[in-house]
DNA sequence: TTGATGTCACATATGTCATAGTACATCTAG
DNA sequence: CTAGATGTACTATGACATATGTGACATCAA
């Protein structure tokens, strides 16, 4: 139905959990730049969520520069533009931090830590290749 | 005055802010199991923030076993409980498959990934090697 | 023109966050 | 025993985010 997989979990917004499996499937390959992106109505009838919070996603999309949305046409999916060094600085600041932290603290090792990212990795860019 | 430090930033809740500032304390060995914690009223004083919210700093610590409070007494650094295996999926499923696809939508190799996680990997325990 | 699209503007309900104030139970120090 | 410090509980308020509901408008293709 639509081209993308939502599992939802509670506690986080439903804006952020479509827009976040919306990046993934962009990444994989399964969205693809020129692409058509479901529209309101559409994601809001397959989610089963409102129309506005269906919206809020494309929106947010839009902002970042992954989707072009015109009236009376609809919305496609664009080449991911270049990132910022501001993007790359706070990921590699902040967030990094944060699950070095979190895995330290959960008597987790580097290797640990490593391995889980490498399995994401491979995981992701195998779909990628998939679909050439 | 505080055997810990924040910076707060706009964005994220303080009592979340504060709580990881204290559990990076006591990765990095800055707090050791068996010292005094502040108590709800030294820390409020000390950061400028609510006595509520203070306390909620430490209600949720001691909610994650890190720390044990009593009344009349204060409240001590705990020896961290050993991680359960919900908490190892948790982090490893989650949180590291959205660092993975974040580092990937900004054009990021694995190599600067790891990079990334080494570099706060070694500082942390460079710390904790400080203070024996 | 018709239909589907994106967009905007209200309104309502719920939840979180931080602050504020008050009160109570517990323990140590004197 | 008393005074002081501590943790804890409760209510309340204002700001903000979230999700939903409803309605309207502009744009473009068929």
């Amino acid at each position: 139905m639509i081209p993308f997989q939502v599992v939802f979990q509670s506690g986080a917004p439903i804006h952020g959990q479509v827009a976040f499996a919306a990046r993934k499937a962009m990444i994989s390959g399964q969205l693809r730049p020129g692409d058509p992106f479901p529209s309101v109505r559409a994601l809001s009838k397959a989610l089963k969520i409102h129309p506005n919070t269906a919206h809020k996603v494309i929106a947010q999309l839009t902002a970042e520069g992954l989707l072009d949305a015109r009236p009376g046409i609809g919305t496609v999916v664009l080449r991911p533009p270049p990132s910022t060094r501001s993007e790359r600085s706070r990921l590699l600041g902040h967030e990094v931090e944060q699950l070095t932290v979190e895995a330290m603290r959960l008597g987790l090792t580097v290797d640990d830590l490593h391995a889980a990212v490498d399995e994401h990795w491979n995981l992701l860019q195998a779909k990628a290749k998939e679909k050439p």
